[in-house]
DNA sequence: TCCATATATCATGAATAATTGATATATTTG
DNA sequence: CAAATATATCAATTATTCATGATATATGGA
């Protein structure tokens, strides 16, 4: 990950279409979303879905899968791990006690998680 | 945390000398810098600084303390965690094990700390 | 009070991105 | 192969964002 890659990233998450879409399927986890069902949920116009979604695509934030004439998309966790490990560098390093209280709330040792 | 204020966050995020400043504020940590070592530091001019700080200020993700004639910024943790929580919300909830190999990561367990 | 230093604001031109109608491509079905 | 469905691409307009020169504000020191 570099600093173009990242910034790409973020861009991707700068747009409140772009927001909802991936919100939606960080929750839909590993079922997914059909791009159709996507633009219907947040009423958005055809085409303008299909560009979000390229362009989180071309960010590394979702990946996706064709289903016959259907295509199914997910959220990548893995290149959101990479944007914010980026991100958050070094940020343990020098003063831990700095990030502990971000690390508990992000993480499923709080309430955001109900088993892991 | 809404929306529009994540999507704030994340554009405050998506351009280079943004992101640069922030991570240097990450590692910063507690110390913080002063707004002229951070222009010096990335070769930026001082209005266009002032500019791009302003940005990270009034998405929440840094902090600053006048100290004298100067101004020390710090990157501030919580407004991260809320942009983050606001993104990643659910996540864990329906499909636990999605999300443990990305939070591994993310926090200290792993190589990007060393004692916490 | 006058000057120097540090940072912020304003106005403007240039570059980027967003939305959308029209159209193209890919897949399934008859 | 033709029609229907799902998604992607193109072209054009509008809107947003960026960097910067000039200038303003705030603080400290002589």
């Amino acid at each position: 990950m570099d600093t173009n890659k990242s910034t790409q990233a973020f861009a991707a998450l700068s747009q409140a279409t772009r927001l909802d879409v991936f919100r939606l399927l960080v929750k839909a986890g590993e079922d997914g979303l059909l791009a159709g069902e996507i633009g219907e949920k947040l009423q958005v116009k055809q085409n303008t879905m299909s560009a979000n979604l390229s362009v989180l695509l071309n960010a590394g934030l979702v990946k996706n899968k064709r289903e016959g004439r259907t295509i199914r998309y997910y959220a990548d966790m893995e290149g959101v791990t990479a944007m914010l490990s980026f991100l958050l560098e070094d940020c343990c390093g020098g003063q831990p006690q700095l990030c502990q209280p971000f690390i508990q709330q992000i993480t499923c040792s709080t309430d955001n998680c109900n088993d892991a």
